[in-house]
DNA sequence: CGCCTTTGACCGGCGC
DNA sequence: GCGCCGGTCAAAGGCG
């Protein structure tokens, strides 16, 4: 597979509007720590889409996962125009989502994660708008014994799948209802069904949606021991926007991690439940508020520009490179503005001067 | 040769 | 119980 890379300099262009219901990324191609290897000079430009979903991640709280119990504060929605990320236990949300933008569960999302951040109540599955979250962080890891347990169970199955020779596979225990392993979910506008987020994924299937003229994919980490599972589908409702469900959590670091992440790396020991290093810029607490909604839209020819209204010039990211996507939706949104510290910011203008 | 995608078959959950 | 459907398996083939 063709590693999609933006090309070097990307002319700004229209930052247009992300579609209805929902929240869009609105990526043009993907990249990955992979495909950036050669490229990434700058810090930033390396920086895998999955770097910046577990930024975002912390950017939703300082465990996703404990979101589930407890929801993460979170910005106002900016209507329409949302970037949104779903976590989620019920498989079925995602079709309902793609089937009728503007349901009542949709709605219900809204209200109960949304406008109110701190609601006692949280039900199976709670949105989380404007912060694309991932199961990758390390700060997750705290929380997630349900995946940990599933990712042994997934382990122990996926042996007794192996040793045990051709059909009889699938011998799962009865009596023990398959658990399924917290998802988030969020949509992008994207020409490419697969963004390549910086991990190395194996496809092991595809099925046809109903309803829909677009297959479902499906997409496991390919790192020994990781089970972390996508499922990437594009909309029925709009063609334009894919929507990407992670599933469980990796138990690596991004396989190639990008040169520039080091600047977001921060020691895990200070988190005190990682077990390896990822991008953790805690700092974004500080900047919660001032969060943009995620409205990344790609045209054709890759030009993208913004139409936040603080984002019109970024020191840190003038003359940047763009290989890959996740990097320009945030230039393109002034999300470094919100999210990158001061000083790396300084730093990242330095080194680009 | 290793890794990946494709694709038909299979399995389990769920609703009727 | 049956059928539908989502999810997974694994053989086959492609590609670098």
């Amino acid at each position: 597979m063709a590693n999609m890379r933006f090309p070097d300099e990307i002319p700004p262009s229209v930052f247009g509007g992300g579609g209805g219901g929902g929240s869009i990324f609105d990526m043009a191609g993907t990249s990955s720590c992979e495909a950036s290897g050669g490229g990434g000079d700058k810090w930033w430009g390396s920086l895998g889409f999955m770097d910046l979903l577990g930024i975002h991640q912390d950017f939703v709280a300082p465990s996703l996962f404990d979101s589930f119990n407890h929801p993460p504060i979170l910005p106002p929605p900016s209507s329409a125009e949302l970037a949104a990320v779903f976590h989620h236990h019920d498989d079925t949300l995602l079709n309902k989502l793609n089937t009728n933008n503007n349901t009542k569960q949709q709605q219900q999302l809204h209200q109960g994660s949304l406008s109110s951040p701190v609601a006692s109540t949280v039900p199976e599955y709670s949105e989380v708008l404007n912060n694309p979250a991932t199961p990758n962080s390390s700060s997750i890891s705290s929380s997630s014994n349900e995946v940990t347990a599933n990712d042994e169970q997934n382990k122990a199955g996926d042996h007794d799948d192996v040793d045990k020779t051709k059909k009889p596979l699938k011998l799962k225990k009865k009596n023990q209802k398959r658990q399924r392993e917290p998802r988030f979910a969020f949509m992008t506008k994207s020409e490419i069904d697969h963004l390549d987020d910086g991990y190395r994924w194996r496809k092991y299937g595809q099925k046809a949606v109903k309803n829909s003229p677009y297959p479902r994919s499906y997409y496991r980490c390919t790192t020994a021991g990781c089970g972390v599972k996508k499922r990437v589908e594009r909309s029925s409702d709009d063609p334009t926007t894919v929507v990407t469900t992670y599933e469980g959590q990796h138990t690596h670091p991004c396989p190639i991690m990008p040169r520039g992440t080091i600047g977001f790396a921060m020691d895990s020991s200070s988190f005190g439940s990682s077990s390896f290093v990822v991008p953790q810029p805690h700092f974004l607490h500080q900047h919660q508020q001032q969060l943009q909604p995620y409205i990344y839209t790609s045209s054709p020819s890759l030009n993208i520009t913004t139409t936040s209204s603080n984002s019109n010039h970024h020191p840190l990211l003038n003359g940047f490179n763009y290989p890959n996507s996740s990097a320009l939706a945030l230039r393109d949104h002034g999300l470094l503005q919100d999210i990158v510290p001061t000083p790396m910011r300084r730093e990242a203008k330095g080194e680009d001067e």
